[in-house]
DNA sequence: GCCG
DNA sequence: CGATACG
DNA sequence: CGGCCGATATCG
């Protein structure tokens, strides 16, 4: 079994602003030629912004999308004549989202045919395409410019479970430096064209965090990702009003940001001594809030201070010696090439004695906010190998040594990845608890099944 | 911090 | 175990 | 108002 399974992370009820963008719209879709999935999104993102989404054409319709005016034939001839709203391609819905605003209608009104209803010639010059010569039919200029605009939708769950590809594990794959995520702004690249408001959020999920505002500093870690992945830079509050995670105020902190350049409330924060020093050890991997707080307090002032410390625990000491290391983003394609390494050097070492067994968790995170964050990490502990999002770490230097090793011998190199294998065993209850009858209750079992010598702590050199 |  | 921490 | 992530992972 797996160690742990990703999480199906239960659709949130999305929150519905009934002063979004779209308001008082009355809409018909006509879901001829459009992929049902797409359909749903609009649908959902209507709603969401303030618009009614009908089954059907009726008196109150505001608004019929189609996708063209063949499409229109689905619509019952006799609505369609009396309607006297507006009839609009999906591409403004598209466009709209894209931007954050509410468009003018008038580039992308699609005139319905009294009769006929042939293929509008009208229509075609409306919307104009870049290649007309590549349009053999009204259908084909319409799929050829939504392929054009549309962002695959993501589906952000991750892979879960042993990787099913990916065998080979040539150095080709590790000298392999393509930049997969350049072009396509996807998942794995999310546009981040606001880096001048995630940039300050981040600084305020340390800083909260480190002032024990754990709540606080979640809700801004949650709010990043949903900054991050927006397709357009905000310029004004309004497009940006009927996000989730982003309330009253950080819209407010957002307005000043977008106009000022900066946010008063943490240029506050960092003119305080206390502050900035606590939330810099708080970015000691291994400390939290509480040891900072408490270091501060033994009078400790700087990261050299606390290397002094005798109190550090191993993490926390491994946290400081590779302060910058750490926090280092792996890309993502040098990770797989990892994934594979770590779940063959895995089965080596476990050879495939136990019931946890060495299960990879690799994919992107299902927990809440995290699924778009442009990052992947691995962690690998002494039964189990997780690929998970950001870094790589490791508290224990015997298993680390052999992985590099082995590593190695496959023509890995490591370090320059700033691979820091995970090696923090524990026993009791989590260890290894096998359909062959193996269990260790201590840290020492463990390593002596794995066939590890065993190392006191402070006869670990790190 | 956000949300219900 | 509770406390603490990470992403 | 009160509750709020993770079938969290680890440490002492």
């Amino acid at each position: 079994m797996a160690p742990r399974t990703a999480k199906s992370k239960k659709q949130s009820p999305l929150s519905i602003d009934p002063h979004g963008i779209f308001n008082g719209m009355v809409v018909f879709l006509v879901p001829m030629a459009i992929q049902p999935r797409r359909l749903q999104i609009w649908k959902q993102k209507l709603l969401q912004m303030g618009a009614v989404v009908d089954d059907s054409v009726s008196k109150r319709t505001t608004h019929i999308f189609a996708a063209n005016s063949s499409s229109l034939l689905q619509v019952n001839r006799d609505y369609l004549k009396r309607f006297k709203g507006k009839l609009l391609l999906y591409e403004w819905l598209e466009n709209c989202l894209q931007s954050g605003k509410r468009l003018s209608e008038e580039p992308y009104i699609l005139k319905s045919e009294p009769d006929g209803a042939d293929k509008s010639v009208e229509n075609s010059e409306k919307v104009h395409f870049e290649s007309p010569e590549a349009c053999l039919s009204e259908d084909d200029c319409f799929d050829h410019k939504r392929i054009k605009v549309s962002c695959e939708d993501p589906k952000p769950v991750g892979t879960v479970g042993n990787v099913d590809n990916q065998r080979s594990t040539d150095k080709r794959d590790m000298n392999n430096k393509i930049k997969d995520d350049d072009k396509i702004p996807s998942l794995y690249s999310p546009p981040d064209l606001n880096r001048n408001i995630t940039e300050i959020f981040g600084k305020l999920i340390d800083i909260y965090r480190a002032l024990g505002e754990e709540r606080r500093s979640f809700s801004y870690y949650k709010a990043i990702p949903v900054i991050e992945k927006l397709p357009y830079k905000i310029e004004s509050v309004d497009q940006v009003k009927h996000l989730p995670t982003i309330g009253k105020s950080m819209q407010d902190h957002i307005n000043e940001i977008v106009t000022t350049g900066k946010l008063s409330k943490l240029e506050h924060f960092e003119k305080d001594e206390k502050v900035r020093t606590i939330t810099l050890f708080g970015e000691v991997w291994g400390i939290g809030p509480a040891t900072a707080l408490k270091l501060y307090e033994k009078g400790h002032r700087n990261l050299d201070d606390l290397k002094n410390d005798d109190s550090l625990t191993n993490s926390q000491r491994i946290g400081l010696q590779f302060f910058h290391d750490i926090k280092k983003r792996i890309p993502r394609h040098e990770v797989k090439d990892m994934e594979v390494l770590l779940q063959k050097v895995g089965e080596e070492v476990l050879q495939g004695g136990t019931d946890s067994g060495v299960d990879t968790y690799f994919g992107l995170c299902t927990y809440p906010g995290q699924e778009q964050r442009h990052r992947i990490d691995l962690k690998v502990y002494p039964r189990s190998i997780y690929a998970f999002g950001q870094i790589a770490w490791t508290g224990n230097d015997v298993l680390n040594r052999r992985l590099r090793l082995l590593a190695e011998s496959k023509g890995y190199r490591l370090d320059d990845t700033g691979l820091y294998l995970a090696a923090q065993s524990s026993g009791g209850k989590r260890g290894l608890k096998s359909s062959t009858s193996v269990s260790c209750t201590t840290e020492k079992e463990v390593f002596e099944v794995l066939g590890f010598p065993w190392l006191e702590p402070h006869e670990r050199n790190l």
